[in-house]
DNA sequence: CATCATGTAACTTATAAAGCTTCATGAAAG
DNA sequence: CTTTCATGAAGCTTTATAAGTTACATGATG
């Protein structure tokens, strides 16, 4: 696989869920999503273990949020994904003895534990809502080269 | 696959090669690497056609290096092997028409660029030496353990 | 009870690094 | 010149994992 959109789709699943009234199903988040209902019940399966959504069976039923988007960080969302692997590129376990891989992988895994840290703080840093706001930026951006009277429904 | 271990493996390889008199072959670096041979081939030809090795055919031959290991950055090495995908998680690419997922994608996609540019940074400011002088104190640490008559062969 | 939605198991697909076989090319040794 | 040894490279298989899919069980609403 080319890599884990995971990250990415589950925030944008979530901002679209905060702008909705009610539940919303797994089939209309994958829509939006463009993937199938199955993968998001997946995907979202460890956020709700994580107390971040709550999901509800039957009529009306389906995904809502179970905090204020201003209380999810980006780094929450991460960790409630299991804390998936970061980098493509990883240390080698060639031949654990030999003390030249070993200081090359004391090194490289350094330099990649430091990224994953700065990474991760700065993930942390961002909430959901911060997010919402630019989007709310983006569209009035839009809006604004809209004629007049579509300027406000 | 797991992750990409081309990085790790090169480093290794380089090291071994500049302790050695003479060309390694590949044979013998892919048994140091517990690899194939023409795992060894296919990795060093991105090193050698950035002029970091040489390669020799027929007897005698094999690989060299073509600069001093404290010319040899690990950005080099990495750039050599075509700049291999770094994170394992990416953006999502399902709506793109979709503002919430611009805002998503701009944000994740600002934080893994930043960490990246950390990362390279980095990788530019060790050399090949370094490791190397890591690993010879990694030798004498060990070698502190042994008994006195083993100490200086 | 019929409908709708999640929960979950099990299987298939897609992708890229890694591994492997085979043969061509070319250099050194005899 | 011939043998041997080494890289070069094409082409295929293997492996690992996210992603996609099918099928069915569970439970809530009307």
């Amino acid at each position: 696989m080319r890599s884990d959109s995971r990250l990415s789709r589950m925030l944008h699943a979530l901002i679209h869920m905060d702008r909705l009234q009610g539940a919303a199903t797994s089939e209309l988040l994958a829509g939006m999503l463009n993937t199938n209902p199955v993968v998001v019940r997946r995907t979202m399966a460890g956020l709700r273990d994580q107390g971040l959504v709550r999901s509800e069976k039957g009529h009306g039923g389906g995904w809502v949020l179970a905090r204020p988007l201003d209380g999810i960080s980006l780094l929450d969302i991460y960790r409630a994904l299991g804390e998936p692997h970061l980098f493509a590129i990883g240390l080698s376990a060639d031949n654990p003895d030999c003390l030249v891989e070993q200081a090359v992988n004391q090194s490289l895994g350094d330099a990649l534990a430091e990224a994953r840290s700065a990474l991760l703080t700065r993930l942390g840093q961002v909430t959901l809502g911060d997010l919402a706001r630019q989007f709310d930026a983006k569209l009035r951006a839009c809006q604004a080269h809209l004629p007049p009277h579509l300027g406000d429904g």
